[in-house]
DNA sequence: AATTGCTCCAACCGCGAGATT
DNA sequence: CAATCTCGCGGTTGGAGCAAT
């Protein structure tokens, strides 16, 4: 026996919504809130599923939605907890004051993603990609390199491919300290309390346990001119921080990207971090932990100076 | 001007998990 | 305690709009 459907197929309307039933919805909700939303389509006079209803609410309704483009200091929030974090879209939107899970998930995957590749780094393992060739051709024995190494560059075809046609990269393999195993796939099926310790720890990183594979201490950093770069961090995975300070537009590709078309303000190194607002049932120190075990950190914008000297961590 | 290809984003779907009965 | 309901999450899809040919 399969799962009963949310609402009977038939006699709902699907699609892109119109002004007039954003309208109904809105003023229905103002009125009598978001209580059951099997409920709110029949009761607000639309012919919606629920779920179609409290989608269409959350990701484009609701008044407190930002709907202009991400920032500079939003884009690096995200690409920042996406290597802590993986694919936890609600986690990570949840810093993000305006806006969805949705929102960040599409920038992500029509943006960011390409941006990353085009710095050469796999945004899946947030690793050089240089490095995963080089981790490979190590790793394997030598009659199995051949045939691994190719199919792995298979695997990266596109970005590769972007690499090499849009933009110049050094392919020179750099000596990595080994990296300890990080895989954000994998985050998913993570312990729930591990998850809540990464969270916490991007906001105290006082916090971080020595020899974590997620230990990114120092390597926050959303309001800063200069490039931002992702490098090795001895014996614990990959650090995206400061390479080098008020070098706007020759530095990395992804300060040249960051920084086109808008202005890079000078300012220190800092992480703010942000409650959605109306969060309520904080903890005595502001947190709340939500349903799914993952943390809203509901203090005042939290803030803390990463001097320069921790950020600008170059590799040999 | 017509066609094709690409990008972006709103919306949908299936599923897991917590809440309720 | 099991069954059912409801919500929210993450992956995926479809189509509108734009650019290139």
């Amino acid at each position: 026996m399969g799962r009963i459907p949310c609402c009977e197929k038939d006699n709902v309307k699907r699609g892109q919504w119109t002004p007039e039933e954003d309208q109904k919805l809105s003023s229905y909700i103002a009125q009598h809130g978001t209580r059951n939303w099997r409920l709110i389509p029949k009761h607000a006079g639309l012919q919606r599923c629920g779920k179609s209803c409290r989608l269409r609410w959350t990701n484009y309704l609701r008044p407190d939605l930002k709907h202009g483009q991400f920032t500079e200091a939003e884009e690096q929030t995200i690409v920042t907890l996406h290597s802590v974090l993986g694919n936890r879209w609600s986690v990570i939107a949840a810093q993000l004051p305006g806006r969805t899970d949705n929102d960040v998930k599409n920038h992500w995957n029509t943006k960011l993603k390409k941006k990353l590749s085009g710095m050469g780094i796999d945004p899946v393992t947030h690793k050089p990609f240089s490095h995963l060739i080089n981790e490979i051709a190590t790793t394997l024995s030598p009659p199995q390199v051949p045939h691994l190494a190719e199919a792995a560059l298979g695997c990266f075809k596109d970005e590769m491919l972007h690499l090499l046609t849009k933009r110049r990269i050094d392919l020179q393999l750099q000596q990595y300290s080994p990296a300890a195993p990080f895989n954000t796939t994998c985050v998913k099926h993570e312990d729930k309390d591990e998850i809540i310790e990464k969270t916490k720890a991007i906001k105290e990183p006082d916090m971080l346990p020595i020899n974590k594979p997620w230990d990114y201490t120092g390597a926050m950093s959303t309001n800063f001119s200069g490039t931002f770069s992702c490098f090795p961090a001895s014996d614990s995975g990959y650090h995206y921080g400061l390479a080098s300070l008020g070098n706007e537009g020759n530095g990395s590709p992804w300060s040249q990207s960051m920084c086109m078309g808008s202005t890079c303000t000078a300012g220190d190194q800092q992480v703010c971090l942000k409650k959605p607002e109306g969060e309520n049932g904080e903890d005595s120190e502001g947190r709340k932990e939500t349903r799914d075990g993952s943390i809203i950190i509901s203090s005042e914008c939290v803030l803390w100076d990463i001097p320069s000297d921790d950020l600008i961590n170059h590799v040999d």
